[in-house]
DNA sequence: GGATTGCCTTGATCAGGATCAGAGACTTCG
DNA sequence: CGAAGTCTCTGATCCTGATCAAGGCAATCC
């Protein structure tokens, strides 16, 4: 089962390895794709750097939590967003307008395609486009879940959709999560305050749903009951 | 200042003829995508009809409104997305997971190219899918701002930011915006029940930002002031 | 015309989450 | 080692928007 004869040294060490977008794509093009990538932590991560011509024209996160915020004038601030390792950072050139920005945990690191162009030929590059707008696609129908969360579940089942969908995304096997967020984050997320969170979570902890092993460390015991808790 | 010559009649006829993605082609593309496009009103617009194989690989909506909506197993429902005339409509195959749905207003029509590679030749196909992609990504920041709204915005300043939304979207240049949607809907929108909704119309009305004739149309007095209300 | 229906509006009450306040746990730093 | 700071948790109170209830208005139907 090993196959690291092309694997560049960059994704050998890469934690999201076998997961995301990189492992979505088909075989061949696959391979083309870890040659072209390259790992990078630019200093700034807003728009203007981002999408387009400045900056690059594919990110996929490596390593780290990206984090799109808004914040509007009188500070009120909201997470409207975030990638973990393997998932592609959707920018678009001129987007980031007043108060919005993106930030990312300390250790991030992305990989990054400067040029599709220039990278890849033609036919590669097409197949690259439609799987950027599939992911893209999909991302969209992940946003309008997260809206209708918002509008319409309490401060409890919000936080239990979060502990799945964290649970599915970071590692769909184990029970554990690791909250890649402070509460103040997590509060922000989800249209909260921190205190909201901290109740909600002994909440689900005194339900029998969750086990608490420090702030960050989050065991599901029933993620079946969970969900069933959280609206279905 | 009339350029008619190539125009196909259901064009000439579109309410969003010169608004929205078909206006923001290139002139030769445009030239060549209203050739291809075709009228229709499909009769289910779920996800198993749309994108993908077996439905179209692109749609513009060119009459009535697009709404998409999650029902919760309790019944709790939730607006996450809406499209007006000369937006695209953004779905995947297989994206219609339970709860999920698309319906339209009675009136509705599409615009459709069920194959870009059938109807295009490679360099325009390639075109279109950035233009695609580039599309989906602004409307990935739409759903940000949404995110945020819900998450951090009062009944009132939602309503504002909603109409001021939709004025952008429907009319730039008019005062009056026509409420596309029912209190009802309003409310599942922007998490709210349909009681606030009217209150909060209420309060825009006595704080002179808006005005209202009938409970559909809505004129913004001042714009500027409305979005300086609703958080900027 | 009168009745029915659906949608919108307004009023009164209630509850859930925000807010305010403070204490405990952990990290960083002098 | 102690001090300062940040993050988290818990308790008490308040306020906003949900809920319950009822009335108005327009369109449709008989």
């Amino acid at each position: 089962m090993e196959r690291e004869p092309f694997e560049p040294p960059h994704c050998a060490q890469c934690p999201a390895r076998d997961r995301g977008f990189c492992g979505r794509l088909p075989e061949p093009l696959q391979q083309r794709f870890r040659e072209a990538v390259r790992p990078a932590a630019p200093g700034r991560l807003a728009d203007e750097d981002g999408g387009g011509s400045a900056g690059w024209d594919l990110a996929v996160v490596s390593r780290g939590t990206v984090v799109v915020h808004n914040t509007f004038e009188d500070g009120r601030r909201a997470i409207t967003d975030f990638m973990v390792p393997g998932e592609l950072l959707h920018t678009r050139e001129g987007g980031n307008r007043q108060g919005r920005e993106i930030t990312a945990s300390p250790d991030f690191l992305l990989c990054l395609v400067p040029s599709l162009e220039a990278e890849f030929d033609a036919a590669d590059c097409h197949c690259l486009e439609r799987y950027l707008r599939s992911d893209a696609l999909g991302h969209i129908e992940a946003l309008r879940d997260m809206i209708a969360d918002l509008a319409r579940l309490d401060p409890t089942e919000r936080l239990g959709r979060l502990l799945l969908g964290l649970r599915e995304r970071l590692d769909p096997e184990g029970r554990v999560v690791n909250l890649p967020l402070s509460r103040n984050d997590i509060a922000d997320l989800l249209g909260l305050r921190a205190e909201t969170v901290s109740r909600s979570l002994h909440a689900l902890e005194r339900a029998g749903l969750i086990r608490r092993d420090g702030p960050k460390k989050i065991e599901i015991l029933d993620p079946a009951a969970l969900a069933a808790a959280a609206g279905g």
